[in-house]
RNA sequence: GCCGCCUUAGCUCAGUGGUAGAGCAACGCACUCGUAAUGCGUAGGUCUGGGGUUCAAAUCCCCAAGGCGGCUCCA
């Protein structure tokens, strides 16, 4: 049969071949490739070409399907770039690929976009979505593309290359398995308005971007190595619809409402004094109440599942982190050593040379001799030790960010010693406790990630490596949940599993880390005296929930968008009195609520009880109580909730009925 | 750490070489009110810090600190 393909209505082209009989002439709009025989084609070649068989499948990709938008952004790449190398013909292109939401396209430029020149690149874009021009494929031989491209040194580098692409170097896009193609980019005249190296596909040409924008730019390393130059990198959106890209600009302003960082101090709950110094937080008293709320119902939960609590300092010989191995593997990552308890002769020569102090960035070296203090037996096994301990990190100042990259941190840390059999079983009930606690913390869509050992930056052998990571796998397994690899991300000490959580919407997290470690306890000389009597080596599971209580603290903050469930809230309830005359009246039932352990207060300001509703609803207390002389003679509250909701006259009893039950279960009100 | 941008009152922001401004918050006075802002007033700033150019710098230049967006790195 004969099927007919739209480039553009005015021009399809016939095609002739055997298919599975999709009729592909459809809207130009929506129809942005198709696939043929599972591979992704663009419209401006022959469907058929080099195709073999009788049983040909041919699907078209319409522009919203996750293949089209990827389409879509790519081509609005090439558009872009083409932009920039009309304003600044010197611009030499790195790679343009489509990312979440939109593209980038990197260029070595002499000076750095500004964001006068994003507006003025817009508008050239938008000339040459008006000319419509299409995007055509053309094959190309090595000596060809490096004629043709002879300007363009990182083009060439990519060619040069090609034989060693994969699919993670980000020349994928530009150089497929094999065979190097051009894209032309074609006027109405056929004249070549530009061109790129490019495996494809495109949208049919340029008029197929109705929505799109430059987002920021920023600068990147040519092949994210730091050992190469920096390239100019542009961002920009890309919808298939105005629409649709007015929708994903509010998106992003919802988000950056819901910042932490924002939030933090509108909610009055933490703040980083520049005084302090970067990444180094303080939490106000309502931040306080929160994490007080966070931490105790985890240590609830800790001595429910059989963990000891243990408390270890902030600061230690190097000794230690010479032991762990940390000070020849994380030292970059430590801050400097304290130089202490040094003396000097009157002529400064050394009469003794002192201790070298550090502050730790981790808790499992203090924690192994704990577990090494005295004599163990296997039936202390598996032994749990807890501790909610900070530690320091020295983190690039690039990175810093709000609670969720801090440089001093306490991290729910607890260590687990037990024997090579018990391993399995303690990881899978381990994994499980790990994802009903966090369920009880409000966040419930997870998927994991193992990270896996990177020979170069490692210790330990081959084989315990493997035996720690079939081990991680395993209980991966036993929870059912989507499970991702990140192969050479693993700590230098054991591989990981991650709990990657999304939150309300829809961004992921790293939160919980379960570590199976086999050389911490060989380092540290760990033994236990099994029931033979002979003396065993213990298996170490590391593992923190929270991550870190900061970074916990800022992801919920963001999760709820300051609109913390009762039991999470700072101030739970607040008595709002109609007058001043019933400040007294709801007192009184402050006390009866505080006598239940709710945090209450009553605002008895000058304010009038409009701004006082007001007051509460942007510090997001969950319950008001209202109260005026109707209320008082009834022996009742009225209730307001934040989203509005009221509930008048409920007597006193009751009404704290409904708020220590919102509280008890931890539900959302 | 690298690149770019930013830093004016507690917060959000005006002010682009010629005497530091507004709104909100704070404080005071009056008002005593039924579900998202009562009115009037007071106070608050070495314009992040240091150096330079200039008759004159919040404004131009240099350095530092802190922040923002990325890169790289990570709990």
């Amino acid at each position: 049969m004969s099927i007919t393909v739209a480039g553009e209505k005015s021009e399809g082209q016939q095609v002739t071949g055997t298919t599975t009989g999709l009729d592909l002439y459809g809207d130009d709009k929506t129809i942005v490739a198709v696939r043929v025989n599972g591979e992704l084609r663009d419209l401006s070649r022959p469907l058929l070409d080099g195709v073999e068989g009788a049983e040909i499948q041919i699907e078209p990709v319409g522009n919203a399907s996750p293949d089209g938008l990827a389409i879509l952004r790519h081509s609005a790449a090439h558009v872009a770039a083409q932009a920039v190398q009309a304003a600044h013909p010197d611009a030499k292109l790195g790679i343009g690929p489509p990312i979440t939401d939109g593209f980038y396209y990197d260029f070595d430029l002499a000076t750095p976009f500004t964001p006068e020149d994003l507006k003025d690149l817009e508008k050239r874009m938008t000339r040459i979505v008006k000319e419509r021009q299409r995007f055509v494929r053309r094959e190309v031989s090595d000596d060809e593309a490096r004629a043709e491209l002879a300007q363009e040194p990182y083009k060439l580098e990519l060619i040069a290359d090609k034989g060693g692409a994969t699919a993670d170097d980000g020349a994928s896009a530009e150089v497929g398995a094999g065979q190097l193609t051009i894209y032309d980019n074609l006027r109405r005249d056929d004249s070549v308005a530009w061109k790129d190296l490019c495996r494809g596909p495109h949208v049919p040409h340029t008029g197929y971007l109705p929505a799109y924008a430059l987002m920021r730019s920023s600068a990147a390393y040519w092949r994210g190595d730091q050992a190469n130059p920096q390239l100019q990198r542009l961002y920009g959106t890309a919808w298939p619809s105005r629409d649709e890209l007015k929708a994903y600009q509010t998106r992003l302003e919802e988000a950056a409402k819901r910042d932490h960082r924002r939030l933090g101090r509108e909610l009055d709950l933490f703040s980083f004094p520049d005084e302090i110094g970067s990444g180094l937080a303080v939490f106000h008293p309502k931040g306080g109440v929160l994490r007080k709320a966070m931490e105790d119902y985890s240590r609830q939960r800790h001595v429910d599942a059989d963990y000891e609590f243990v408390y270890s300092p902030h600061i230690t010989k190097g000794e230690l982190f010479e032991i762990s191995g940390h000070l020849g593997f994380y030292k970059d990552g430590m801050f400097p050593p304290m130089h202490l308890d040094e003396e000097r002769d009157e002529d400064g020569t050394v009469r003794k040379p002192g201790q070298d102090y550090y502050l730790k960035p981790m808790n499992c070296p203090m924690h192994c001799l704990i577990f090494r203090s005295r004599g163990r037996s296997y039936r202390e096994l598996p032994l749990r030790l807890f501790e909610f301990g900070s530690v320091y990190r020295y983190e690039m100042s690039g990175v810093v960010h709000g609670l969720t990259r801090v440089r001093g941190m306490t991290q729910d840390d607890a260590h687990i010693f037990c024997t090579v059999d018990q391993m399995a079983d303690e990881l899978t009930s381990l994994l499980q406790f790990v994802l009903d606690l966090l369920k009880d913390y409000g966040l419930d869509d997870f998927y994991l990630e193992l990270s896996t050992r990177d020979p170069e930056k490692s210790i330990g052998t081959d084989e315990e490596w493997e035996r720690a990571t079939a081990a991680l796998e395993q209980a991966a397994a036993a929870s059912g949940l989507d499970l991702v690899l990140d192969p050479g991300g693993a700590a230098f000490y054991a591989p990981k599993i991650s709990v990657q959580a999304r939150d309300a919407i829809g961004r992921t997290w790293q939160l919980s880390t379960i570590q199976v470690d086999l050389m911490l306890p060989e380092r540290f000389g760990l033994e236990f005296t099994g029931s033979d009597g002979a003396r065993q080596r213990p298996v170490m599971i590391h593992r923190a929930l929270f991550g870190s209580i900061e970074r916990f603290v800022g992801v919920l903050t963001e999760h709820y968008a300051g609109v913390f469930p009762p039991w999470l809230s700072p101030v739970q309830v607040i008595g709002i009195p109609v007058a001043a005359d019933y400040n007294d009246y709801l007192g009184e039932v402050a006390a009866k609520l505080r006598a239940a352990g709710v945090r209450v207060e009553v605002d008895t300001s000058d304010d009038r009880m409009q701004k006082k509703i007001r007051t509460a609803q942007q510090s997001k207390v969950p319950f008001m109580l209202i109260a005026g002389g109707e209320d008082a003679e009834a022996g009742a509250v009225s209730f307001r909730f934040r989203d509005g909701r009221q509930q008048n006259k409920v007597p006193v009893d009751e009404a704290v009925a409904i708020i220590t039950d919102a509280i008890r279960d931890r539900v959302q009100v």
